[in-house]
DNA sequence: TCATATGATGAACCATGATTCAGGTTATGG
DNA sequence: CCATAACCTGAATCATGGTTCATCATATGA
């Protein structure tokens, strides 16, 4: 079924090169940036690029699996960190700002975001990251500093509801609400009415 | 400067029947809807859209000033209520609820959410707004049953991060979440680490 | 070195959608 | 009942941007 016939050396060239340049583009001008842009900036024609990628989904697609996957790498180090005895809900916290402001400043993540529930990552990468942020949450849990029904879902809410063209005094503040409603009834009820 | 000649009568007809097109249209196919429908669905040809409203954009901000009307008449009835004895608190929920139900379901409302921050709404129709909004929030902070520090921008900042696309479910936990925030520490900080 | 499969090119094609304007209608005051 | 200013119509114009394909170039194995 696959070809693994090895691409012509100069295919597999342009091809790194289109997936650098498509990155570059769609992590700065969004995944709206014209596949002309793209082609030019990794000096091919757009040609090349459908020789590369049948249609700009897949491309945009390709580039929004590498940054889901920094992400990934992310929490995975965080969640090695509470191992090794760090606490969980300062990293759980770092993470999650880490999150925001990638959601804010990567036009490819905000565009992600915003259409999160479209076939976005790969079973295998998304996989990888809720076991990273499982590890996340069970940990701070265990810590009792976070809402013991805290769940994946949550995190998705958390990372779909960044506001992502506010200033950043704006983000800071919805950061803090959503912290606290994420740490609220984590010891007690006693806040409620 | 302004003309105040009395409209045709089958202008001024024709007038109305655009704007209600227009809200019909952009109220359930968003503001990206093409002109095309919305004449169409106005029974006129799309040149008399242009002659009521010079560009599509005029007629977005028209249909979006109605639906935030609606929004502030329901807050400013909210605070009413209160007035008359009702829980502030119960009154302020209901009326975040109304809101994100509105940004979900209604097209114009959800395309206004995100890009708040653009020119939408007139300085008279907003102030309005705010002048209820901040009643809701005086009177449930009176009540001690919200955060003390709460703001108008926090109200915005609900606003805009609606979870427009995903499922009630998921935007039922979203609001659990977001209130837990608005009123944590609002009686003690007990729930501090 | 050469044949040729593989790869590259970019103008052309197609679709969508906002906006315009030349020409045909009609409400309305006199 | 007219004259005519206001209106209306909708095909045409522009602009954008994804996708295709006939044509040309070259990497590579024999």
């Amino acid at each position: 079924m696959g070809e693994d016939r090895p691409l012509r050396a100069d295919a597999a060239r342009n091809r790194g090169r289109i997936l650098e340049a498509a990155t570059r583009q769609i992590m700065a001008r969004g995944p709206e940036v014209p596949m002309e842009a793209i082609a030019e900036d990794a000096g091919v024609a757009v040609g090349t690029l459908y020789r590369h990628f049948p249609t700009k989904q897949v491309l945009v697609v390709a580039v929004l699996a590498e940054c889901f996957g920094a992400l990934t790498s992310a929490a995975e180090a965080a969640a090695d960190r509470i191992d090794a005895g760090a606490s969980a809900i300062a990293e759980f916290t770092a993470f999650a700002r880490i999150v925001m402001e990638d959601a804010a400043g990567n036009l490819a993540m905000k565009a992600a975001a915003r259409s999160l529930g479209a076939d976005v990552h790969e079973a295998e990468e998304r996989s990888r990251g809720e076991a990273a942020m499982t590890r996340l949450l069970d940990a701070a849990k265990a810590e009792g500093t976070v809402r013991p029904d805290l769940g994946i879902e949550d995190c998705y809410l958390f990372f779909i509801t960044v506001p992502v063209d506010q200033p950043p005094a704006m983000r800071d503040r919805w950061f803090e609400l959503m912290i606290a409603g994420f740490r609220a009834g984590a010891v007690s009820r006693s806040t409620a009415p």
